[in-house]
DNA sequence: AAACAGTGCAACCGCTCTGAC
DNA sequence: TGTCAGAGCGGTTGCACTGTT
């Protein structure tokens, strides 16, 4: 014996509120309380279902609903909460005052989701994965968009900006210079590869794209390292940041990636040990590194979640309060920002 | 200006879980 | 222990709005 319908199909009505329906809702409930959503409907004579009454009252018109855009705060910490509590809406939405679990799990999904994916970011562990990062539409611009830049820029390593800038460019010199910078690295370290110029040509094509986010395949091999990289336990791994004039383009893509994590680290809130260990490592982006430097550190610590060690919400509330889309799709790596001067030239590092 | 595609959001559906009886 | 109502969730739909061609 199953359970008994709660209303009868045929004879409630469909589709959106009207502010009569409303108003008559809203007068029972004042009247009779919130209860026995069964039989509510008929004694406040409306043609609905109870549970489309239930929905109606405490998504829209329970006293107390907040209306309107997220707050970069409300944002922050659904992302938070979320790393935590994964899809418990309900349990998102208790911590968020005015806020209904059905409106956080809409915005999660057309807002905040996306969002997270285009910066490189698994929605669903809140990992750094590189086969979402879309580095595709880095090296396929037409032409290179100095506004698309400055957005881009919180996000790569400027370094790799510029490369990227000359790829589109200027291919065949940059492969040059690469090859170059290929051997000049084998001296230094006397035990890269020397990578032929038929398989560089392949990996850096820039028709060809980075990552295949449909198919979650790297297309390069060099990519696919760094995937495996980013993803799951990674353990130690060492940075190379040398001066660009000393570098492989293997080694500066290696750099851009690596940064990623940081953000997830801003996004959710560090430790001040973090903090710190984060301030120590971010240096390596600066535009005028020149000297030759070498960092190990762990990713395990880079990366550890607010599950085992809770940090306060809204922790890293340093981003900017801006109100455009852009901005908001800017905030979690705003803190990793560098400047990109007026004057610059893509052509000085070659 | 019109057609079309993309996007955001309110609302709904079907199902499961939980607690009261 | 079984039934029921409420609550919660994931997924989906339909419509209005906006941007593009």
């Amino acid at each position: 014996m199953g359970r008994s319908p709660c209303c009868e199909k045929n004879s409630v009505k469909k589709g959106p509120w009207t502010s009569e329906e409303d108003m008559k809702l809203i007068q029972y409930i004042q009247e009779h309380g919130a209860c026995n959503w069964r039989s509510l409907p008929k004694n406040a004579g409306l043609q609905r279902c109870g549970k489309s009454c239930r929905l109606r009252w405490t998504n829209y018109l329970r006293p107390g609903i907040k209306r309107g855009r997220f707050s970069f705060e409300e944002e922050e910490t659904i992302i938070q909460l979320h790393s935590v509590l994964g899809n418990k809406w309900s349990a998102i939405a208790a911590r968020l005052p005015g806020r209904t679990d059905n409106e956080i799990k809409n915005y999660w999904n057309t807002h905040i989701r996306k969002r997270l994916l285009r910066n490189g970011i698994d929605p669903v562990t809140h990992a750094p994965r590189l086969d979402l990062l879309d580095l595709s539409s880095l090296l396929n611009l037409p032409q290179i968009n100095l506004s698309h830049l400055l957005r881009l820029q919180t996000l790569l390593n400027p370094e790799a900006l510029r490369l990227a800038a000359s790829l589109q460019e200027n291919p065949e010199l940059l492969l040059t210079k690469l090859q170059e910078n290929q051997l000049f690295n084998a001296q230094l370290q006397n035990q890269t590869p020397v990578f032929q110029t038929d398989q560089f040509q392949n990996t850096f094509d820039p028709q060809t794209p980075l990552c295949n986010p449909s198919t979650d395949v790297p297309v390069t091999t060099s990519v696919s390292n760094q995937s495996h990289l980013m993803q799951g336990n990674m353990g130690q791994f060492s940075m190379n940041t040398e001066s660009l004039s000393g570098q492989t383009f293997q080694n500066n893509l290696t750099t851009t990636f690596e940064s990623v994590p940081f953000i997830e680290n801003f996004c959710f809130g560090a430790s001040d040990q973090k903090q710190q260990d984060l301030s120590e490592n971010i240096s390596f982006q600066s535009l005028n590194s020149g000297s030759h430097s070498s960092k190990n550190f762990s990713f395990d610590s880079v990366l550890s979640t607010p599950l085992s060690s809770p940090t306060p919400l809204n922790s890293s509330s340093t981003y900017i309060n801006g109100n455009t889309e852009d901005e908001r799709e800017s905030y979690c790596s705003s803190l990793l920002k560098f400047e990109i001067p007026e004057s610059l030239d893509f052509d000085d590092f070659m």
